[in-house]
DNA sequence: TATGAATGAGTATTCATTCAT
DNA sequence: CATGAATGAATACTCATTCAT
């Protein structure tokens, strides 16, 4: 279930440290106190990462590839657009509800402009299969015309607006009005209303 | 022009500590690095700001305010609903564009939640002031039902998603799809097609 | 009644400085806490004190030279020996009872060895006073023999004893058992027994 | 021999520490040089150390740790009331001698007043065992009547106080007159004169 | 003469990283 | 491979002192 699952040493450490990151940032984290956490000498911990910025960079890209695993599912890439945009959309309130911590981490907390060469691979792993996905809607007539990247990057956007929004005030995600916010960003899409099984063939939502 | 404007050396201070800020980062940023940069004592900083993370805030609420400024004049408060978001929109592209590191700043590296009470004073002027369009929007017919907060943090998120793209791809915002990017926003709000001047009675994006 | 009594400048800023010096140590007394008890602006207190470590000399001369005018009176000055011994004894617990905070920073606190040549010239004068009395003393045959400034040492040093002890009770030295105090310090200078007026011929110096 | 033997890290930093306190005061004393005497990188110290005050209280209370093993002997503990006494106070003439800046250190720079509850237990436990010998003396009629601790305060205090004033002269403890000190502090004691084997019946302290 | 804002050298303390065991 | 004591460069912050007004 944990996106850093087997009880490797490796993988208690990945652990440790987002757990730690999160609660008192990646700067305020002392490598120390993330052996301790982890139930490991702090020697240990050099054996696997470098340094303590590619550890951040090693929890950012795990728990990425957590989110692509979670989000770019089979029946994503096989179910028709905008199916596939709802699952993706369910996917992601899911993995943001059950990994609070790990998703604050790295959409709060670690820009990937800090980051090296692997988070930026990652990252195009997952835009990459987004892309397609929004591109094969945008075929479709179902999402709105433009740069695939930035809708991805703006919907997303809002989903972490949200999400910010529910931090603040202290409430899980779920506790947000769920169904809005989906309206909400399907429009931003551009995807006609109608819900799941909305007739694709409706109008385009502003068909300027 | 700069939000820290007067050449006092309190605001010397604060826009080379906003300036570090955002190429080095706030962790990354050593006081006597911003001393160097203002032409101004170690200790002349700690006249002025009690310690280094009251420093960080006070960048945070003085850009919060430059913000309040750019986004919630007269005339917003004066337009018809509409007219006022799509003010309030521009401005804020006006406002990120003119002021990049400042923006990066302050919704890329500082969250409020590592910040004290005026931090969450400017903040929640700044909602009180969207809060009050976003109502009479919706009064209107003009905005989607549903908490307004919740709508402003996702249309400002997609805001920052975008700018947050843009700087990935080391472009100013302006090279983006300005117009594409403002009818997502609009669209997530559900402000019914049509442009500036479109006629409010068009089909709404999800009349469902 | 205060050692430091016109109301001048400097006196206000020897007093502030004392109280703070008792309350918080020298080394941890900052100077612009000084002028502001003293009610002066800090470049002030330079022009009566080229720096810090000056100015607790001056404390410590002032108050010493206060202690001096309380304990060598003229009454000393003219008693016979073992009179003059009890005026300076009872003169030094009114001192230290009226005056705890300067007699605790003296003693505790500021040893002359720190102190430069207006602290010596003061103890200098201070202890040659003493000498007169007890080498008066000494050939009455009141003041058992022996280097006088070694036995003025050994009851002073008695005294600050019991005050330390009395301050770490908590209590005003006078709450101590004061005539067994006299009856000690009396005995350690080898005065024989019998109160003020006792017979010097008397026998066990306190077979009472 | 040294009270701070062996020569384990934590002890060398102690006897660095020692040295430069007694050599340039507490305050005047720089971590960074304690750390290059005890040849011992900075950080170690705080391996031992929480922070400077702690280090302070640690030489001190190893010192007094050393005294209370110096002077309350198995010897001490099983003898007569006088000769425990005598005992005690060659001990403390030997301690003064052999470890002057240790001496010093304890007694005319760090006041208890400034130390924690380590300290103050080392007190308790050096007070106790010394009350626990003039008591027995008291009731042996061979020390005066009254408050043991007072007692205590004022001979330990003449004793500080001739040990001062031998490092005023640059002297070693043992150039004074040391059989007069002891007299004098015997008779502050009210113990009877007649030296180590003298008859306790005799009468005055000391009419030689 | 008095002021107090400005200074910057100096300090305690932290923490990523190494390496002998 | 794992350990964790040791390291020392780096950092935030203080405070005695100066000097333009």
């Amino acid at each position: 279930m944990t996106p850093f699952s087997s009880h490797s040493r490796r993988s208690r450490i990945l652990f440790a440290a987002l757990e730690l990151f999160s609660e008192k940032t990646f700067g305020g984290t002392a490598i120390p106190s993330i052996a301790e956490r982890a139930d490991v000498a702090v020697g240990t911990i050099y054996r696997y990462f470098p340094n303590k910025e590619s550890l951040g960079e090693a929890v950012f890209v795990a728990g990425k590839q957590a989110l692509i695993r979670a989000v770019l599912t089979d029946e994503v890439r096989e179910a028709p657009p905008e199916q596939a945009l709802r699952h993706i959309w369910h996917a992601l309130v899911a993995f943001a509800t059950d990994h609070p911590a790990l998703f604050a981490f790295m959409e709060f907390q670690m820009h990937a402009g800090y980051l090296g060469a692997e988070a930026a691979a990652v990252l195009r792993e997952l835009h990459s299969g987004l892309v397609a996905v929004i591109s094969a809607a945008q075929h479709a007539g179902v999402v709105r015309e433009g740069d695939p990247l930035m809708l991805i990057s703006m919907v997303f956007g809002s989903f972490v607006g949200a999400t910010k929004y529910a931090a603040t005030l202290g409430l899980p995600l779920t506790d947000l009005d769920l169904p809005t916010m989906e309206r909400a960003a399907f429009a931003l899409l551009g995807v006609p209303a109608g819900g799941t099984s909305g007739s694709p063939a409706a109008q385009s939502s502003e068909s300027d």
